[in-house]
RNA sequence: AGAGGAGUGGCAGAGUGGUCGAUUGCGUUGGUCUUGAAAACCAAUGUACCGCGAGGUACCGGGGGUUCGAAUCCCUCCUCCUCUGCCA
């Protein structure tokens, strides 16, 4: 969440960001937060000033106990009893003052980067850059949910049958592809400086308000009402929150850490041709890059993740470009994101494969993520993360891109992974 | 899952109703001493909020309650330890 401090000083500012996300009226939003804090401080200092009195009158009724004045000990506890249901009042107003200005807070996005353009949805994103070649392939060829099936890799209805509709299995020469993926992402992200994680994929409330998935987005997480507890959207989630409550030296920074997990979505939205095959799941794989920063650094940051993304799929030979999503395309927390994308050649779309974001102080804030500077003074940090990378649109581009009459070629980097150069 | 015990400042650990935001030790920081270091000694050392400031308020696992007054009493939840049970 935004910083209070922030939207009174940079009022300006703020309002210019929030339009490029086509927010209808961002000044009120913003009025409304500034009058909310107003009242909250005007309340607190009614009410630090009544518990002072009342907590001078409780030392004196103590004096007077132990001198053993207990008449005068009684007359003087009469007297507070105005006090006391006074500061009760004004006690529950704090408490609701609070908690509307925090939901207030909780419900403005973060204020894009100044290179991000206005815009309404996915067209008005920018492509920044196009890299490869895209293949050209033979006139039989076939989208990947067809490969599948030909080389009996994954099986979607076996899925179905087990848990549900977006629950793939893998099989045989599909499941040593994944495992491949995940060796050959988390190799790669250990040699640029991330250290490995292994979080838990089951979080709690807390979590999901540290990095913004809760309150109020719990639509796209599944939830265990048993345990109340969620079932991770993303690794950014459990590994973000690593750092919740927590002061770093800022000799220790930059933080770099990875993690490969199952991610699950329950995604209630739209269905039809563009969701077929692997291109949205409800359970999928993905190793995560996440990064804590000093603010002056996190954009720098920001772009040595994205050339890293970058290079893994180099490495995997697939066609990829590189967008900078628009005010309304870009997430609710993130500042800036850039999304790489892979041509599927036989879909003959582009594949979000990766998401990458500075999300600024925005998490940091709602996790108490700080530092502390040369003088001592703690300051909010900046968080980052990037997908590096999800692995069924990466998968669907291999099988698509790499198709031919004797089967599929393995990107030569995998190949020590698979073991195997060729699905046939 | 059942029975018992426990959760206090960076760490260890005292405190069972009144000047306790909290004894003390360790650690950390600064200083004295020293050629330098160690030792010793002196001093400082939690967080958040309100206030221009003086200062005030809140916080002893979380939440609620009793009381003029709660780290201390009561209720509830969470976590950890021990024993018993179950289990990959």
């Amino acid at each position: 969440m935004l910083q209070v401090a922030y939207l009174r000083e940079e009022k300006l500012k703020a309002i210019e960001g929030l339009k490029k996300r086509h927010i209808a009226d961002p000044e009120i939003l913003i009025d409304g937060i500034i009058s909310l804090d107003d009242k909250r401080k005007s309340t607190q200092t009614e009410l630090d000033a009544l518990l002072a009195e009342m907590n001078s009158a409780s030392k004196s009724i103590g004096a007077l106990m132990q001198q053993g004045k207990k008449e005068e000990a009684e007359q003087a506890k009469s007297k507070t009893a105005e006090l006391k249901s006074n500061s009760k009042i004004l006690q529950e107003e704090l408490q609701k003052v609070e908690d509307q200005l925090q939901k207030a807070l909780y419900n403005i996005p973060n204020i894009p980067h100044e290179s991000v353009k206005a815009g309404k949805g996915e067209d008005d994103n920018e492509v920044l850059s196009e890299h490869g070649t895209k293949p050209t392939l033979p006139d039989n060829k076939q989208p990947h949910w067809d490969l599948i099936k030909k080389y009996d890799i994954i099986d979607f209805e076996l899925g179905v049958k087990i848990s549900g509709a977006g629950f793939p299995v893998y099989k045989g020469k599909g499941a040593r592809l994944q495992r491949a993926l995940l060796n050959f992402f988390l190799d790669e992200a250990e040699k640029e400086g991330f250290k490995e994680i292994q979080p838990p994929i089951l979080i709690n409330e807390a979590s999901g308000i540290g990095t913004g998935q809760l309150p109020d987005k719990e639509g796209q997480m599944y939830h265990v009402p048993d345990v109340d507890l969620y079932l991770i959207p993303t690794a950014e989630v459990p590994i973000t929150n690593i750092f919740r409550d927590s002061i770093l030296e800022e000799k220790d920074l930059p933080v770099k850490l990875t993690g490969y997990t199952p991610c699950f979505r329950k995604e209630a939205g739209s269905w039809g041709a563009h969701v077929r095959g692997l291109n949205r799941l409800h359970q999928f794989d993905k190793v995560e890059i996440v990064q804590v920063q000093h603010p002056d650094k996190s954009y720098e940051a920001l772009e040595e993740m994205s050339k890293y993304i970058q290079g893994l799929l180099t490495k995997l030979e697939l066609p990829y470009r590189v967008l900078r999503l628009c005010g309304g395309d870009l997430g609710f927390t993130s500042a800036l994101t850039y999304d790489m994308e892979v041509w599927s050649a036989a879909q003959e779309k582009w594949l979000e494969v990766s998401s990458v974001s500075n999300f600024e102080t925005y998490q940091a804030n709602r996790l108490k993520l700080r530092y502390k500077d040369a003088d001592k003074k703690k300051h909010l940090l900046h968080t980052l993360n990037g997908s590096a990378l999800a692995f069924p649109r990466i998968l669907a581009s291999i099988l698509e891109n790499n198709q031919t009459d004797e089967g599929i070629k393995v990107p030569k980097v995998l190949q020590p992974y698979t073991g195997f150069d060729m699905i046939s």
